[in-house]
DNA sequence: GCTGAAAAGCGAGTGGG
DNA sequence: CCCACTCGCTTTTCAGC
């Protein structure tokens, strides 16, 4: 689906702010109250939109201690990849799990409460992932910048 | 302030759904509507809940090309710390800025369009910030796992 | 901190231009 | 794409426990 102007300015505006109401918009963009709604439902729809969360502050709520993960498989034979991208996604720990190029094969992105919860994490959880071959921690001292926003 | 077991639930629900109503989670906590309204709103007061955004589909708005950025700076004084971050901060293109430990200063994840906006960015955005020194790309294959959730 | 009920505001759908 | 109008639901507030 293509989007226009208008729907990328929705977008920027939403990705800021799921509740505002459709009337600001339509303050905003000079378009009609119902045109606003059709176009956000559409999105809604088409994919564009995912979904509408909320946002927790990791500092409030003890999930400070963040670790980039570097991973090694042993063997990068189809049925490992599978399965250590199906256990992956079951840790709540892990925020982003990015498959990459260069001397790792993945990196992902834990969150946890402090250095005890990484190592119980790292411990227990991860490196009994079986495909799991040899991983690299890189501590996160700040967070600098930290979005979901795609400007448009 | 600490949270207690309901706040976490709540706070389960609504990183899932930002629109769930305060009915829905009354019915699933067992818990008046306007005692469910009051933590909600004590939470986005204390600042535990930041912010409502919502999420789009990459995929569908031509902002599927993900790299990991490492660079380092030329000197780790205070200004060009300061100077870099504040840089930063402003292009869209960068969704998360990490200070880091190790063989490098800061990871970058950046998106963008493809591997033409990718290397517009790294020529005219990012290494005509001053304090820039050496910077390294790894590009992401894969996003298999991306989570805005804090799991209680 | 909780409940229940009443008031105000918004979203979703309709008919028509 | 816009306007005007409903209806129903959600949020918000208030009294009282």
């Amino acid at each position: 689906m293509s989007l226009d102007k208008i729907d990328k300015e929705i977008l920027n505006f939403l990705q800021d702010d799921a509740k505002i109401t459709t009337k600001a918009l339509s303050n905003h963009l000079q378009l009609s109250l119902t045109a606003i709604h059709e176009r956000i439902k559409k999105m809604e729809r088409n994919g564009v939109i995912k979904k509408y969360v909320a946002l927790v502050n990791p500092q409030k709520a003890e999930k400070d201690f963040k670790v980039l993960c570097h991973v090694k498989l042993i063997l990068h034979k189809k049925q490992n990849i599978q399965k250590f991208e199906r256990e992956i996604a079951k840790l709540d720990e892990v925020l982003e799990c990015m498959h990459v190029s260069g001397d790792y094969d993945y990196i992902l992105k834990v969150q946890v409460k402090d250095m005890l919860s990484y190592r119980e994490f790292v411990l227990h959880k991860l490196t009994t992932i079986e495909p799991v071959g040899s991983t690299q921690s890189t501590f996160i001292i700040d967070d600098v910048k930290h979005s979901t926003r795609l400007k448009f």
